[in-house]
DNA sequence: CCCTGATTCGC
DNA sequence: GCGAATCAGG
């Protein structure tokens, strides 16, 4: 693959939005990351810093500015085209993993859980393909406990947490979600149904 | 371990 | 110019 200016154009967009280079690397295709990244450098729009003091040596990186500089400029304000979705309550209440370490610092809503809320949850309005999805995925999860989830587990419980046929998902979580590609689908739901499927 | 971008350097 | 390998972080 080149890089026709077709693609070129795809790449500024998408690093214009703040997407990552793995992203764009896998919108484009033939590409890998590093190319795009690359590419990106070569096009000189890695980051834009006004006229000012370039990092001089290769090898160390700014020293930390006297107390007062913070060396951010804040290149993406956070464009996240994330639809207002509402998360579908899963069976209990957010688990809340054990958070040795707050790897995420995102905004996360701690609802008490031990609430003794409707064992399923209630199979309305959910695309029937992503259910299906699920169905057939709850089959294969790893039924991990509590204890054995990591952030990049999913954390989508099943069963009842009152008895011992509850577990949960535990299958490889999305980046930044906490739930595998499956049951994200049912957990956030697009604003308009969209039957579209794509990749 | 997963991911991110940054840099180098042979091609 | 290109991008894999590597580096440096989160």
């Amino acid at each position: 693959m080149s890089w026709t200016d077709e693609r070129v154009e795809l790449l500024k967009k998408m690093w214009g939005e703040g997407q990552s280079a793995s992203q764009i690397a896998k919108e484009l295709g033939g590409v890998t990351r590093n190319a795009v990244i690359g590419k990106v450098h070569r096009l000189g729009l890695s980051n834009r810093n006004s006229g000012g003091s370039k990092a001089a040596e290769p090898k160390e990186k700014p020293a930390a500015a006297p107390a007062s500089a913070a060396p951010k400029p804040a290149a993406a304000p956070k464009p996240k085209p994330q639809p207002k979705t509402e998360p579908a309550r899963p069976a209990a209440a957010q688990p809340a993993a054990a958070d040795a370490k707050p790897a995420t610092p995102a905004r996360r809503q701690i609802i008490p859980a031990g609430q003794p809320l409707p064992p399923q949850p209630s199979a309305n309005e959910i695309s029937p393909e992503a259910l299906a999805k699920v169905n057939e995925i709850e089959k294969k999860a790893k039924k991990l406990s509590l204890m054995d989830l990591t952030e990049r587990t999913c954390k989508w419980p099943v069963g009842d947490p009152a008895t011992e046929d509850f577990w949960f998902c535990g299958l490889p979580a999305q980046q930044g979600k906490p739930y595998c590609e499956a049951h994200v689908g049912v957990a956030f739901q697009p604003m308009s149904s969209r039957r579209d499927r794509r990749r």
